[in-house]
Formats: structure tokens, sequence, C-alpha cells
DNA sequence: ATAAGTTTGTTAGAAAACCTAACATAGATT
DNA sequence: AATCTATGTTAGGTTTTCTAACAAACTTAT
């Protein structure tokens, strides 16, 4: 419903607070991105940047990981999940092209 | 309104990242923290971690002094303002004290 | 006008945080 | 049996952050 992504998707949080926050190692984090579970930006000098949004991923995909689900399951499972909410998100735009042109139009 | 503080406030932000989104130097934000404008946590090894509302504070500090304010002074109006919302919050305190005591035997 | 305070830059050296790459291992899968 | 998965560990290097000190340009107070 919310439009205020802003905090929630800024990539500003290095990997020693992800590892707090998540309870994970190092090594798990930047394992998980080698298996294109999770895509950090970078600093120029090369560090990686995560978003609160990425620690709930890692906290989520922890958890799937703990009940023997292995990454490129969850990495499937993923791409499902996101090819859905890109049908959806593109019923929503031709909606909103069909109201832009006749919405006003209404009797 | 709203209660969910979490990501807003939740202080995790490197000095370097601030010094990206504020366009402030890292001399500017440690020092506007020595005049105690502002209080970053600090990670077990020392460094400082900060939240989005501080990034948020650190702009409209970094306006002030653009416009000739002293640090002192932006210190003093902001014991002002907390003051008072601290004379808001207690007022709906004791509401809710009113409300768990009384509330419920309206007629 | 002199002294004192403010704000910021810069420098130096040390410590913390992060990076990649490689090797190891235990367990699961083929 | 061979391969793949997930994670630990180690090593060496780079980036980021820290404090402290000195300096300079300005502003405020005496």
């Amino acid at each position: 419903m919310s439009k205020e992504a802003s905090y929630k998707d800024k990539k500003v949080i290095t990997i020693g607070i992800v590892r707090e926050l998540t309870g994970l190692t190092e090594r798990q984090i930047r394992y998980y991105e080698e298996r294109k579970l999770i895509f950090p930006e970078r600093t120029n000098g090369g560090s990686r940047k995560y978003s609160f949004a990425d620690i709930e991923l890692l906290m989520d995909i922890a958890e799937k990981i703990e009940d023997g689900v292995q990454t490129f399951e969850i990495r499937q499972e993923m791409m499902k999940e996101k090819k859905a909410a890109d049908a959806k998100l593109r019923k929503k735009m031709i909606q909103g092209q069909l109201n832009a042109q006749f919405g006003m139009r209404r009797i």
C-alpha cells in the first residue's frame, strides 16, 4: 500500500552491522551473494552496502537454510515470487494507463 | 501518528555513508557531535553508527549553519523543541493512565 | 583592538573493518 | 566414487575509521 520505501530499500548498511543484526557470519552473507540470493551495492572502495530489506531477506534465507532448503531452491522460489510480483505490477501499470486515458471520462 | 520507527531510528550507518548522503565532511559530522547536536552509537571497535533520523537532523543542521547560526544556538533550539515534545508525551501518558483507570467505565 | 571562541581543513599514525582467494571439511546429491 | 553444498579458517592487502594536534579564517566578547 505504501510508496515510501526510502528507508527500507536504501543500501547503506555495511556487512559487520548486517552480521550483528542477522546473526549470520560474514562468510555466510557473502556466500548467499555468490549464490545470487542477495545483491548488495558497493562503495567506491568496494565495500558491500545492504538495505533493511536485504537484512529481512537474509533472515528469511537463514530460516530456510535451517530447514534444509538448498540455496538454488531458495533462488528458484524467489524468482517465481519475483515473476508473480512483476506481473502484478504490469497489470497495475496498464490499469494506470487506462485510467489516464479514460478515467476522467466516466459518465 | 506512527509507532514503527524501527528503520528510521536504528543506528546502523557508518560515517562514510553519512558523508555521502549529507554532503558534509567527516570533520563536520564529528564536530557537530562534539557540540552535542548529534549522538551516534558505537560499534565494539569504536566506529560511529548513525540512523536515518540522524542524517535528516544533520541536513537540518547543515542548513542552519549555512544561514550563519552557531552550533550552540542550534543546540538551544533543539533543547527547547525536545522539552516541548517531552511535555506533550507526558501529557499523552497521563491521558493513557486515566484511560486505563476510567476509560472502560464510560456510561 | 585584543582576546577568546567557532568552524573547518589537514596531517599523522594506529586500529578496525572489509576484501578476495585459497584450502579444508563434513554432509548431501548424483 | 565423484561432485556439489555450505561453512570455517587463514593470509595478505586495501579501505575505512579513529583520535589528537596544529593551523587558519572568522566571529563574538571584553
